[in-house]
Parts: structure tokens; sequence; C-alpha cells
DNA sequence: GAGTGGATTTCGCAT
DNA sequence: ATGCGAAGTCCACTC
């Protein structure tokens, strides 16, 4: 149960008293939850207005805001971590700025009617952990690499080549070399292509066959004949297989680990 | 002020109560917001596991979820628009499952602690409106060519080639076409590729000089040498350049239309 | 319903 | 600091 002073709520206040327990949060960097009436202006990369309405905003203790109107998962305005604030009371009106440098912006967000406001000391030290992503995708291949066919062997991950870096590079059972690219998703046009550029940067260093293998759940619409124009292949594999061998594979090396039997890799 | 039954707020109740609150506030398409201890799973597109801290928890009217720690700007776990909801009290832990199909996932909320919840209807009407987007920039292209180049004549936008969408298509002083890509911020080497796509497109297409012109308020370190290679041109302009000119643009429509003078585009 | 690309994207990582 | 790509991206739009 949080401390009485790290604990404050107000309904239907007036915008003085409002202004006092937002200024006071503000300085002791507490959360701020905020409903009511207001509006918003922004300045910055681009400029927006919003029209008075009832919403809530959140302000964090890292100086991070979000004004949400009552539908949508995307806050309207918003402020990313390490604002500066300024509040005041102008009349009738609570007026709280948040600003940031680089890139310099500014929102700047007014209330003439208050609903709620509530700041509190939050304590947040659980940790977050997900699976599945592309990177454990990555890790899954590399990890076990019969994923993709039987002799592949990988020999680098994110090499860098001209146009930016390549998943997974590897040999396959023939000694060709292969370039993986690998999709968490519907594997589009885009990841075709990109994927061809990358094909192409390699076999103009290398002197040997280079295959080029998209590996994701599934294709795209068109994809299918894109790859076959552009002589790549295609290797399904979601992402939530990598996440099961994944499992396997670290249980395997805490076993390893716990035998000593230490092999790298 | 809202009317006393569209508004609750309890502080520091038993989870029996709150979860009356929130099954309440699910059934009449209130907005929730909750404080508390809270741990939290998911499952669908990935998995993700959160242990126990202090959050802020947003349930919006239209079914969408928002789970905050204490810092960062995006949510730590969190489900889209259309949710539906399962409230129950199992012990001396409060659960609410959001769940939605397409794609099929589901977020479990469990509280052991609850500081604050709160129960609104939000009546939101205001409108939005953002300046200085792509989009504006391409509307500002089209109305003010010349912020382009002397005499460039838009033809189409938007148009269709192979690998995606030419923002700007038109022709310039000369006789030759132009391929515009456009930036709001710091073009890298994916808009130069992405570019030197659309102009190879075109050339297969037409029988013509073909110039890529790549718009932007800057560029990125290599980009430069990139464009030369490619034999791409380079067009330095703001987004706040377009957006005063779309502002003028606007005015003079306006003007225009005041004085029944409505000439199109 | 799928495909495509933008976003005040944000975020993290590498140079 | 800048650059680059991923994201449970979300979102709007077209086909």
């Amino acid at each position: 149960m949080p401390k009485k002073e790290d604990f404050a709520v107000l309904y239907s206040p007036d915008v003085e008293e409002a202004g006092e327990v937002v200024r006071r949060a503000l300085s002791a960097r507490r959360v701020l939850l905020i409903t009511g009436n207001c509006w918003v202006d922004y300045k910055g990369r681009a400029s927006s207005k919003l029209e008075p309405g009832e919403r809530i905003v959140v302000i964090k203790e890292d100086g991070s805001v979000m004004v949400h109107r009552p539908t949508g998962y995307e806050p309207v305005n918003w402020q990313p971590p390490g604002c500066v604030f300024q509040t005041s009371v102008d009349g009738d009106v609570l007026q709280i700025r948040a600003i940031r440098r680089r890139p310099s912006e500014s929102v700047s967000l007014f209330f003439d009617r208050i609903f709620l406001v509530s700041a509190q000391s939050l304590v947040d030290t659980g940790s977050f952990s997900l699976f599945a992503s592309e990177e454990d995708m990555q890790r899954a291949i590399v990890a076990e690499p019969s994923l993709l066919e039987p002799d592949f062997k990988p020999i680098t991950y994110e090499k860098k080549v001209e146009p930016g870096f390549i998943d997974v590079y590897g040999i396959d059972g023939d000694g060709r070399f292969v370039v993986v690219e690998i999709k968490r998703r519907t594997a589009g046009r885009q990841a075709a292509l990109q994927l061809a550029r990358y094909v192409d940067s390699v076999k103009e260093t290398v002197n040997r066959e280079v295959r080029g293998l998209l590996v994701a759940p599934y294709l795209g619409k068109g994809v299918q004949r894109l790859l076959e124009t552009l002589k790549l292949e295609f290797k399904a594999l979601s992402p939530k297989r990598c996440a099961e061998v994944l499992t396997r594979s670290e249980t395997k090396k805490l076993a390893d680990f716990f035998k000593e039997d230490g092999e790298s890799l």
C-alpha cells in the first residue's frame, strides 16, 4: 500500500487545486493521471491542434506524456521521455507544457474542467520477457540450422554488406553460400527485394554460387512469383516453432552446463 | 461535470470491490483506469510474461487495453481496440482477460493490490488536425511545383509502378520525366534505393529521359555518394516550408471559394 | 480480407 | 550524436 504522502487523488477539483497537485507531482517525479476537458497544441517535427474534449492524460516520472481520447490504442498527442514541464493557472485554465530538446518540440495541454487528478509513486522492478521475436528466430536458426535444411552450416549472422545487414549467412551441403533473410510474419515484396540486393552484393565479392533463402511463416500474394523471377528460395518457418527450439536449446545448454560439458556455440 | 452514475472512483479497494467496478465499467463501455500491483501474460503473435510490479492500466470503451510501467512512452503490454473481456476474482486476485480474434491473441492481467480504480464516461467530439506530414509535403508540391524547380509540372501523384507508388510524377522544363520521392525527414539509403527502383521501372515503360529526384529536409551520411552512383538528384525541402505553403494555398483556396472563383487543384 | 507504406512512429544497437 | 532496421508495431488506404 502506498504511503499517504506518495498518493494524492482529487475529484472535480478546481484548476487551482489540481495545479498544485500537478506541480508537486512533477517536481517529485510521480506518475500523474488526469482526466478532464482539455485541448492540446503541439509544435515540433510537425504541428497539430486538438480541439476541446474529455480525455485521459498520463504523465510519467521519466517525463513522458500521453494524451488519450476515449477510444483508440494510440495517444492522440504525446511526448517521449525526457520532457521538462511548465505548469501555470491562467484564470480558469490549467496549462501544462511539456518541452524537449533534440528534436525541439513542445506539447501544451489546457484544462478547463478536471474530473480526476491523481499522483502516485509506483515501484516496478518486475522483469519483462518477450518470446518469438525476429531475433529469437535468428538465434534458433543459429542454434539449430537443420530448421532450414539438413546440411546448412551458419557462418556469421548480422554480416555487413553494402545495402545493410544479412540476417544469417552460411554454407549449404553442396558448398554454396546461403544468404538468409528472416521475417517473423508474412514476407512481402520488400523482403524479397531486400534479399535480392544482399545476394547480388555477396555475388560481387565471392566467386562461388550464392543462394538466397527467405525464411518466414508465410509468403505474401505475389511474392512466390517474384521469388522465382529473382531466383530466390523460400522456407516456411514460424516464430513459434523457433521459440520452441530455443527453449529446448536453452534447456539443453543448461543441462550441458551442469554436466560441465561446456562446448560453446 | 460528469453525472454521478457515470463516475466511479475507489482507492485501495479490495479486489472484490474493484472487480465489481471493472465488471460494470466494461459492460457499460466506460473508460477504466486502474493502478495497482499486477502481472501480465500475453499469448498471440508472440508471447510475453511480465513479472509483478506497480503499473497503470487503461481500458477504453472501444475495448483497447494498455499496461503502462512507471516509465517509458510505450505500453509494456497492450491490446488494440475490439477486445472482449472476462473478469474474475480468484481468492485475492482480480483477473481481467482481454481477447481478440484475427489475429487471435489474449492478454491476461492479474492484480493482487489495487491503489485506484476509476470508471468514467468521457465525451470527446473535438477534432484533431495534423500539419506537415509526408502527405502534406506531397500536396504542397502539387499545389506549388516551383518548390522543386522553376518549370516542374506535376502529372500525377501516387502513380502505381511495379515496386510500389511514386510520390509525385512530373515533367521538367526540358521535357524530361521526373520521378519524385518525398521523405519528411533525413533521407537514408533505403529512400535512395527505392527511388532508383522507381526510375528503372519508369525507364522500362517510356522512351524518354527519366530523372529521379529525392526530396527531403536532409540527406543521411553516405547517401550523397549513393545518389551520385545511382545518378539521382536531391532537393532539400522541409516539412515546415511545405506547411507554410499549404497554409497559404488553403487560405487562397478559401478566398477563391468565397469569390466563387472555384478553380480546382 | 490481404497488401502496401507512413508515423510527431518508438526503441535499441552499432558506428 | 547518427544511422539503420525491427516492432506483438498501429493505422489508413486500396484492391
